[in-house]
DNA sequence: TGCGGACTGTTGCTTGCGCAAATAATCGTA
DNA sequence: TACGATTATTTGCGCAAGCAACAGTCCGCA
């Protein structure tokens, strides 16, 4: 029942990309309510899962940024916050004084313990379990698909080299 | 190679979300040039699609808060900013003078039709046109599955339900 | 040994969002 | 008709993110 007056507006690739979009935007407002709860924004517990599944629990301010696909900048005020609540701590990185590394502390990894159960319980409601296995096959290489596509390993400066 | 202290910290649903968050953000990473470049942000975009197909090119604030997933406010400050930009008019509804209504102008649409072929380029290149029909179709079919679950129309306040 | 250029991370400034309070209009009921 | 409750939108405030400028460190080469 939409009403366009340009066919362009109604092409097949929008009506996919919206979905992907909905879909994402609409999982992460069920996503919220489990680590807000806990006291921690989206993109706190995304890096310190970051940090918790790499070598040493630490990574580079530069490589988290590009993990997470913040600015530097960005990174730096989240690991501020982070620090200041005890979950990360800097170290100057050996042998390059220039280098920075953030390092999940024992209590960020229990702060990740404590907000795990919750949000895998509700990624089980709304997403990973109301699809049947086959779904979640095909949705996954799809996205596996995409992700590898569009994820060109470090994506801070992105200048499509068309 | 991940190292884990934990075996929770790999859980198969946090590496599909993980899959899910990284295509969505790798890929909008890849459309922001399509946009900016015309002077608009991905909100606006968004925004403009919405209005354009609906009926009569216009949708009241609280509907288009609803589907862009802002909060009112937010919705107040982005119609301001394309009211001054000339893309949309608000105009208050006939019959209850509470309610606005954001209008597409004339030059919202042409705005759109200015940046909408080079993004249609870029979702072909970055998304629909690196899948095969049937890794596309999958994909579709599980996103839409995801976005019908999670997406309850009305998305402004979500309090979870339980 | 020393100097210029490149790289890493931090800071100043601006922009945009959400929450909560304020404002305006409508509805229901006596 | 009048008043309290409800609904729609806007404003005040604080926070988080990006960009650009900056400071400190390292590397290469004369």
């Amino acid at each position: 029942m939409t009403e366009t007056d340009d066919p362009l507006f109604d092409d097949p690739r929008l009506t996919a990309a919206g979905l992907l979009f909905e879909a994402h935007q609409g999982l992460v407002a069920r996503l919220t309510p489990t680590w807000r709860a806990k006291g921690l924004s989206g993109l706190d517990v995304n890096a310190l899962m970051r940090l918790s599944r790499s070598p040493g629990r630490r990574l580079r301010m530069s490589d988290l940024a590009a993990q997470t696909m913040l600015s530097t900048s960005g990174v730096t005020r989240l690991v501020d916050r982070l620090e200041k609540a005890g979950l990360v701590e800097r170290q100057t990185a050996p042998g390059d004084r220039r280098g920075t590394f953030a390092e999940l502390t024992e209590a960020g990894a229990e702060a990740l313990r404590d907000v795990l159960p919750g949000y895998l319980e509700a990624l089980d409601r709304w997403f990973t379990g109301v699809l049947t296995h086959k779904q979640l096959e095909g949705l996954l290489e799809g996205l596996r698909v995409v992700r590898d596509t569009v994820h060109p390993d470090a994506v801070i400066g992105i200048d499509d080299p068309s």
